[in-house]
DNA sequence: TTGTAGGCGTTATCAG
DNA sequence: CTGATAACGCCTACAA
């Protein structure tokens, strides 16, 4: 019952050619006389031939295909965030007739199939989003050469690597500064978890702010989901319940923030002030619809995979194109 | 300097057996002799051996990996709804050892991404969401053989797959009931586009319980974004302006119709009660949050995963199962 | 312009 | 329990 599959063989066959002929109708077809190009060309419609891309990877083709790693939160499978940069690059990606797409690297099997498809050829390079970029998984693609290009973090000299990421210090700058323009004082941060230059950046941004204009940090930390956002609040509560203000690193965060604040019967912005970071799509949906620090996450992704090409190539442009780091924007809407 | 390829060549002669031997350590390694086994097991240690993916496929392997079709729209790669679904299917294989992708079909490019993969081996079955479900790639699907579970359409006698759905009708008429019992009259509908089932059953449902109170059934439709949803306000505005409830197709759509009603000064509930369609993550956090109509979607997930290893295993259960229909369930929030 | 031989890295089959 | 040989389907290199 089941169709026997098409091999490059049996259109060999039936245009009566070799198969390396029919090899080079499909990659090479300015080659070949047009005549027989007709043929092959017809026999290949007729079987419905497709050639088997295992085989050609195994023979030593390029995949042209990349791939994008990211990592799910609770709320998203693939968080705005990234969604905006992965939009933004594959965009691009197929101006330049390649294809790419996602792997998910929040545990060990998905981790395990990327590895395998990177091990395999099957990816010709990759792009790594803020959250993916690990020192083992670096180290390991560095060692086997893989083209790599890093998003949304610029890891400096600590790894060598190309990236692309915001200006995170200035646009924190920009937030707090803009609240204290509206008359907040009592502004506290929420800031990200771990060790990363981003949430390093924007914190610094904030507490430089508010001492140079003699007022007093505080902050607390949560991990960047909706639900963190409205935990955040509650410690914040307890640890300063005099905010006037609330900035906050990512508007997923934010989101959740509001909604945490609105339960304690505060009323935005009239009570408390409240600015994101990112600009992801849905913060204007929102209700209040969220101030926030645009990045351009989009272009983000379309440097990324520009750079990611070239660095294929080994055309490494110069190295004070190493770490590109983009503006921010401050989009003002009913938050703040 | 790059790093030769070890291969399982290298890993029988470091070893001093044959490559036969090396692969059944990885595959069978029940069938070796301990101290082979040991032997190899260094051997593939020492040289940080990685078997080839594609290699293994070409040779005839399966590839015990699933993938998801889904198709982005303007707000998210990949839709809240969609992401819950994966997640609950992707867990259940994981827990089986398998693994799973995500591949989306928005454009040409990625269609021919993940047709290449099918028609490879690459990938040993796969699960269709709700919007991927087009006659031309069913057909091309069904005469390959490849196993598929389709999720959130019931195709019924159309298609010869199996699905697994909510129960449309049933959960439009919950919220309409709901919206009548609270001492709406006035309630339009914002619909979906398109054809599909899930659309027509909904319709359905709303209708059905308008009439049989009475009541006029207006609506208007829209595609399944925020965006739609803002907009669908603006045209029932011109076409119904004194409707008191609004119940919709989607989470999204009414997250837009929150904000479209806002803009002309609504207060929700007081003024106009929503519904929503899905309850995916972000309705709770909405102001003000969602009253929907719960999909279980992590459970429609996990039953498709199950249901497509029954499917590649021909194991095909009774034809009663065939379509399998999901209650659902209305959450009652603030907005209605 | 086209064809031949050989290889990519693994597994299946059948011996031993 | 282990090994030799032949696939798997395509492409590269070299010939004709």
């Amino acid at each position: 019952m089941k169709k026997k599959k098409v091999t490059i063989e049996m259109i060999a066959k039936e245009a009566g050619v070799s198969k390396m002929t029919v090899s080079r109708a499909i990659n090479n077809p300015e080659k070949l006389k047009k005549s027989t190009l007709i043929k092959i060309l017809n026999s290949m419609k007729k079987y419905e031939y497709k050639p088997r891309f295992v085989a050609r990877i195994l023979a030593g083709s390029r995949s042209n295909t990349f791939g994008f790693i990211v990592k799910s939160n609770e709320d998203f499978i693939i968080p705005p965030f990234y969604g905006e940069c992965v939009r933004g690059a594959s965009n691009w990606f197929k101006k330049q007739n390649y294809r790419s797409m996602i792997f998910n690297m929040s545990d060990e099997q998905s981790s395990s199939l990327f590895l395998d498809y990177i091990n395999s050829g099957l990816i010709d390079g990759l792009i790594l989003f803020e959250g993916t970029h690990e020192q083992s998984l670096l180290e390991a693609l560095k060692s086997n050469n893989i083209p790599v290009v890093l998003v949304g973090e610029d890891p400096g000299e600590m790894y060598d690597f190309y990236s692309v990421s915001s200006d995170n210090y200035n646009g924190a700058r920009t937030a707090v500064e803009y609240l204290i323009s509206k008359g907040s004082r009592e502004i506290c941060y929420i800031t990200g978890t771990g060790t990363k230059p981003s949430v390093a950046d924007r914190l610094k941004g904030y507490t430089d702010v508010m001492r140079e204009n003699n007022l007093n940090p505080v902050y607390v930390s949560t991990e960047n989901t909706l639900r963190g956002g409205m935990k955040a609040v509650d410690q914040l509560i307890e640890k300063h319940p005099a905010f006037d203000a609330l900035f906050c690193f990512s508007d997923l965060i934010a989101i959740g923030a509001l909604r945490g604040l609105r339960k304690r019967g505060f009323d935005i912005p009239r009570d408390v002030r409240v600015v994101g970071f990112d600009n992801i799509h849905i913060s204007e949906y929102v209700f209040p619809s969220l101030t926030t620090v645009s990045q351009d996450m989009s272009l983000m992704g379309e440097i990324a995979a520009k750079t990611l090409l070239q660095v294929m190539n080994e055309i490494n442009p110069n190295p004070s194109e190493k770490h590109i780091k983009l503006p921010t924007r401050l989009i003002v809407r009913e938050s703040a």
